[in-house]
DNA sequence: ACTATGCCCTGGGTGC
DNA sequence: TGCACCCAGGGCATAG
């Protein structure tokens, strides 16, 4: 489940291997079409051939690569997609779904093995994601933002966690390990947030999103980095797929529910209505 | 405007 | 061993 620190780590991994390269040639593997949103699959690879890449941004769980002709490339991962650098000649992956060939031999190998991901050309970014709001680690993400969020909301915490237009990147770890760093049960109806909750659940978003990022990301399943290698902080979360195992605060049994659709794990000790 | 639900997809795990 | 079934979930479409 790339989330942002995931995504960020494959951004800071393949800028070095990608920038200032131009893409010789693309192949979006039969079974894979949906992964061409914007164009059909053929045509989209006729797009991409030639064009340099001249950075890589991120926004929320987008990965963005802007072209040399003004266009962005807009990549998501969703659950299983990984984007990995490799050899020309590297084996393809068991569910490689396309491959970019660049000018200096090497080549990123797009695998996902659930096929949710998605590719769009576009010459706005916003136009691959109409609903995204501020970025959990942008300056526009603050505590009274997070606080007005939530006022206006009657569904459970963890959703407006959950909702893109209020944290971008934010997904289903961590807003599960916010939840329990801010010591909020995720069930809690947003609009109780007040004041000060509000900043420490803001604080905590950050706090678990950067210890991930340090840990380049956590591997809970499919998450390869730009290298292909796993990240570590799935040993290090809190509550996240910990349930039956005891609270590192309070001692009591963690426990998984069901919130806004999602699996959802906390501590009925510490984390509080 | 908000909220809930279903869909997409496939491997891995479970129970019989 | 085989088979049916369920689960994982980000973002979007749709319905209420």
């Amino acid at each position: 489940m790339p989330e942002l620190p995931e995504v960020e780590t494959i951004r800071r991994d393949l800028t070095p291997l990608i920038v200032g390269r131009t893409v010789t040639r693309v192949r979006i593997h039969p079974g894979a079409e949906r992964l061409a949103v914007t164009d059909a699959p053929r045509d989209l690879e006729r797009a991409l051939k030639g064009r340099r890449v001249e950075a890589v941004g991120r926004q929320g769980k987008y990965l963005l690569l802007r072209l040399d002709d003004g266009r962005t490339w807009v990549m998501h991962l969703r659950m299983t997609g990984s984007l990995v650098h490799a050899p020309a000649d590297a084996p393809a992956h068991r569910f490689e779904r396309a491959r970019i060939d660049l000018d200096d031999g090497t080549t990123v190998r797009f695998n996902d093995l659930r096929k949710f991901g998605t590719w769009h050309l576009v010459e706005d970014p916003l136009e691959a994601m109409p609903n995204s709001g501020p970025d959990a680690l942008s300056e526009e993400f603050t505590p009274v933002w997070l606080l007005a969020c939530l006022k206006r909301r009657s569904v459970a915490v963890k959703a407006v966690l959950l909702d893109q237009a209020v944290a971008a990147g934010v997904g289903n770890i961590y807003a599960d390990e916010a939840c329990w760093i801010a010591a909020i049960d995720p069930r809690t109806p947003a609009s109780r947030i007040g004041p000060t909750r509000a900043k420490r659940l803001h604080a905590a978003v950050l706090q678990t999103l950067h210890d991930s990022l340090d840990d380049r990301g956590s591997s809970f399943s499919d998450y390869r980095d730009g290298l292909g290698g796993e990240g570590l902080h799935h040993v290090r979360v809190h509550v996240f797929r910990r349930e039956g195992q005891t609270c590192e605060r309070c001692g009591s049994v963690i426990e998984k529910t069901r919130v806004a659709g999602r699996g959802t794990h906390f501590c009925p000790g510490c984390q509080r209505r």
